[in-house]
DNA sequence: TCTGGGGTCCTAGGACCC
DNA sequence: TCTGGGGTCCTAGGACCC
């Protein structure tokens, strides 16, 4: 049967753990670590102890991902822990991707482990959906070591719904006529859109299931949840009209890091550097991507993980580290209590985007050409010799690294162009 | 024993303007 | 003598995703 509109969702089963044991089993090891209790963990030392991605027998144990370590330990005492390695990940990922771009031209990357595939008119060519999903889904297998889930579906919210059914190296449909069947019976929590604080919301108007929210009056979830409420029962209806495309990108809205620090903070002296380490990433990654920014917004969490932010709207749109890092300083300087409180986390963000070839000159901020070649020159080096290679003087023995943050090698989109 | 990091979108209240 | 109302911008905070 050929269907009006067909779409395809890949995910990898237990993504990083997965890639982790096959990595381990190509390079010597005889235990797979998908057939143990194990998990990816962060570092404790650091301050960041949780689990990343848990094994199917782990999960067993009651463990869940963003729990603690030695929480898990608890429920598990022989489980077993491996730290994390972002630049597997990122190979792992690339190689997924390459394949899945030869089984079709229209592949929208969801996620470093996901993938939306639009299969639409691709019968002719490549036959029956499930049979193609089951060929894909075995050939990942074959190729690349590790399982993923193919979900089957007439848009991206159900072909991804459907790939949660049971896992892994499975392939599950969900068709409008499936709706009721296979995903109203499913707890509500379960729907992609409602998560930790919407679940006991609607627990409490005795919407238990996705069928309950797929026939709950519209009113009542308008008083509840206001727009959002439209738009969780459309999905437990199974209403979604978004494209699958690589075109179907939308813009940057913005570019942030944030760090968990691994000692309490607590004098302006190492707010500052912590502050100037991240808007050193995150000016770089403004640069090279041709940006100017406006908006700086500032985060930090404190001892007791209470967080609040600030943000400040500039005059004109900058890319210029010290000029951000100025605000950032200002901002923080507004919100910190004293000394009294003692910050482990701080996030720099900057958002308000703009093409720096564009970028409004200022007559209160004057452009400083002195400023700018100081960041190219910067960038040069560090794109060379790594970030590490230079370092303000400011960073020596203060045991706070010069640059701080992820720099992710793609982005990674999440979906808001559903509905 | 101690709780990550990268994003996006929505809402609400106050300021401000006409 | 009485105190409107709509629109937009700014900021903070909360919710969700992987």
């Amino acid at each position: 049967m050929v269907r009006e509109r067909t779409v395809f969702h890949v995910d990898v089963n237990s993504a990083y753990l997965s890639w982790e044991a096959v990595w381990r089993l190509q390079h010597g090891s005889t235990l797979d670590l998908r057939t143990i209790p194990s998990v990816v963990g962060g570092d404790a030392e650091s301050r960041h102890g949780i689990v990343l991605t848990k094994s199917i027998p782990a999960k067993k144990f009651g463990i869940q991902t963003g729990e603690v370590l030695w929480q898990a330990r608890q429920k598990c005492p022989n489980l077993v822990v491996v730290p994390p390695n972002y630049s597997l990940y990122m190979m792992c990922h690339q190689a997924l991707l390459d394949l899945l771009h030869d089984f079709s031209p229209n592949v929208q990357v969801f996620s470093i482990d996901e993938a939306f595939i639009e299969y639409t008119g691709s019968e002719s060519v490549q036959g029956d959906a499930v049979a193609a999903a089951y060929r894909l889904k075995d050939r990942i297998r074959n190729e690349l070591g590790f399982t993923v889930n193919v979900g089957v579906g007439p848009n991206k919210l159900l072909a991804k719904m459907a790939g949660e059914f049971s896992k892994p190296d499975k392939v599950h449909t969900c068709w409008p006529e499936e709706i009721a069947s296979k995903m109203w019976p499913l707890p509500v929590g379960e729907l992609f859109g409602v998560g930790r604080a919407t679940t006991p919301k609607l627990q409490r108007l005795n919407i238990m299931t996705i069928g309950d929210l797929a026939n709950a009056p519209d009113e009542m979830l308008a008083r509840h949840l206001k727009s959002y409420g439209a738009l969780l029962k459309a999905s437990a209806q199974g209403q979604e009209f978004s494209d699958v495309g690589p075109d179907f990108r939308p813009p940057m809205k913005g570019i942030g890091n944030s760090s968990t620090i691994p000692f309490d903070c607590d004098t302006l002296q190492e707010a500052k550097l912590v502050l100037l380490s991240l808007t050193e990433m995150v000016c770089m990654r403004l640069r090279q991507t041709g940006l100017c920014a406006r908006l700086v917004s500032v985060s930090i969490r404190n001892s007791s993980m209470n967080g609040r932010g600030h943000q400040h709207r500039m005059d004109a749109a900058t890319d210029n580290t010290f000029r951000i890092y100025e605000t950032a300083c200002r901002l923080f300087g507004e919100m910190w209590q004293g000394p009294s409180e003692k910050i482990r986390n701080f996030g720099v963000r900057v958002s308000d985007l703009s093409l720096a070839d564009f970028m409004q000159m200022s007559i209160l901020q004057p452009y400083d050409e002195r400023k700018k070649r100081l960041d190219d020159t910067l960038d040069r080096i560090r794109f060379r010799y790594g970030t590490q290679s230079v370092q303000r003087a400011a960073f020596l023995a203060s045991g706070i690294a010069p640059v701080m943050g992820g720099v992710p090698e793609e982005n990674f989109p999440v979906m808001s162009n559903i509905v």
